[in-house]
DNA sequence: CGAATGATTGACCCCCTTCAAAAGCGGTGG
DNA sequence: CCACCGCTTTTGAAGGGGGTCAATCATTCG
């Protein structure tokens, strides 16, 4: 397995339950609800780079960090997965990227060559797939913009915004992932992301609670600012 | 327009000559064959951020550059299109990066309303879309983990590869593009942009000539090493 | 030639990284 | 209950890499 270091790395066993397709072709939803659960422990693997794209899945519950393990072990965390977003899509035969979940999680497995088969000869399936992957590459490109020249509290203000816009519960952000994880997908260390929180912290903009665990944005429209946006 | 700084943002009309659909459906090749060309100058905008998604384009000859504009004026470029890219694909009617010219280049013109109402019934068209655009965020990723965390000499060193990589004529790789491009693409300013090269050439790892515009690999597999990847 | 644009090189400084240590937090067991 | 341990987060001090500002050089074009 890969030299990846200081986080989980223990195998990901394919579901057991394999589901079975019918004849003929079904409806993805019909597929999505037969299809087989796993349930995810904090730093396990959904894949790996490098393992065979047997499958695509769906999240249906927490978060998953699509990565690339850099020659010197450091992961570059390239995306979050949230609820309703598939993950595994892709044109070559093995994963480029891995997957991990950040906290407890659950995905629906689909055969990636019977998903890919079927979207060969129906067009709403594939049309499906192209605009799953649109909104990857939308969630790529703005996440270049955040991290290619930007400074460290811009980038943590846009961080703290996107998951606001994402899963908004009021003004409360639940940070479900560690520091590093957020270090990783800004290309920041976890000490800069530690101080950026606490600087924002001593400007009133947010408030740290419960173990750093959950934001409160107390002053959006300040932090939009600050995030430059 | 958008206030851009510095970069011609000078207007760009819709091509001249329209595409007529006869109607049934044609296949992507024979629609590109008789798509309208444009031609375009350095600099000069296929589309900008905001315009409506009239159309897409296929590049024919020369660079695209896709960038979005940030707040203060500043470009972040995105992606760089070459020959048989498409761009202008998406599921929104609003075009959310802008496409300029980096040199002289030629794009054909076909209407994006059309295209995408063919894919809804076409699974081989939605699966080449599809496609196209699981290529493009696989370069949008890898671009990721190039900037993300990574030292001047490894991003400029990964960026020459990548270029050799596409365009290459044997190990002399033609800079269709300017420093401040480059600079953009790799969140860098021009002026390290250009000391990391002057670096690289005391190295003896490549060889810069003509204006700048030119540049011989020298010593591939040690730019490899530098590029860490 | 002179003006404009782009590329190169130099000097200085700031922000983030690195290295190091302390402090929270959660679990386990005596 | 509290002591102990591992993991994560926070905070501190020092150093470096790239940004910023500025001047020089190169190339093109009127």
């Amino acid at each position: 397995m890969l030299g990846i270091h200081q986080f989980d790395a223990s195998s990901h066993p394919q579901p057991v339950r394999q589901e079975k397709f019918p004849p003929g072709s079904r409806s993805l939803d019909e597929r999505l609800s037969h299809a087989a659960e796993r349930r995810l422990a904090p730093k396990e693997h959904v894949f790996c780079e490098g393992d065979l794209r047997t499958h695509v899945f769906r999240v249906e519950e927490g978060v998953i960090a699509i990565y690339k393990t850099l020659f010197d072990g450091r992961r570059r965390i390239i995306d979050f997965a949230y609820p309703g977003d598939f993950i595994g899509l892709g044109v070559l035969g093995e994963h480029i990227m891995s997957a991990q979940a950040t906290c407890m999680a659950r995905v629906r497995c689909l055969s990636a060559a019977a998903l890919e088969k079927l979207a060969e000869t129906d067009a709403s399936l594939a049309l499906k797939l192209y605009k799953s992957v649109c909104q990857d590459l939308t969630a790529a490109r703005s996440l270049l913009v955040t991290v290619g020249q930007r400074s460290a509290v811009e980038r943590v203000a846009a961080f703290l915004l996107a998951l606001h816009r994402r899963n908004s519960e009021g003004d409360v952000v639940r940070l479900a992932m560690r520091r590093s994880d957020i270090a990783d997908i800004l290309g920041l260390t976890i000490e800069t992301v530690s101080r950026t929180l606490t600087k924002l912290r001593a400007m009133d903009v947010i408030d740290v609670e419960q173990g750093g665990t959950t934001v409160t944005l107390r002053d959006v429209p300040r932090l939009t600012d600050l995030a430059n946006e």
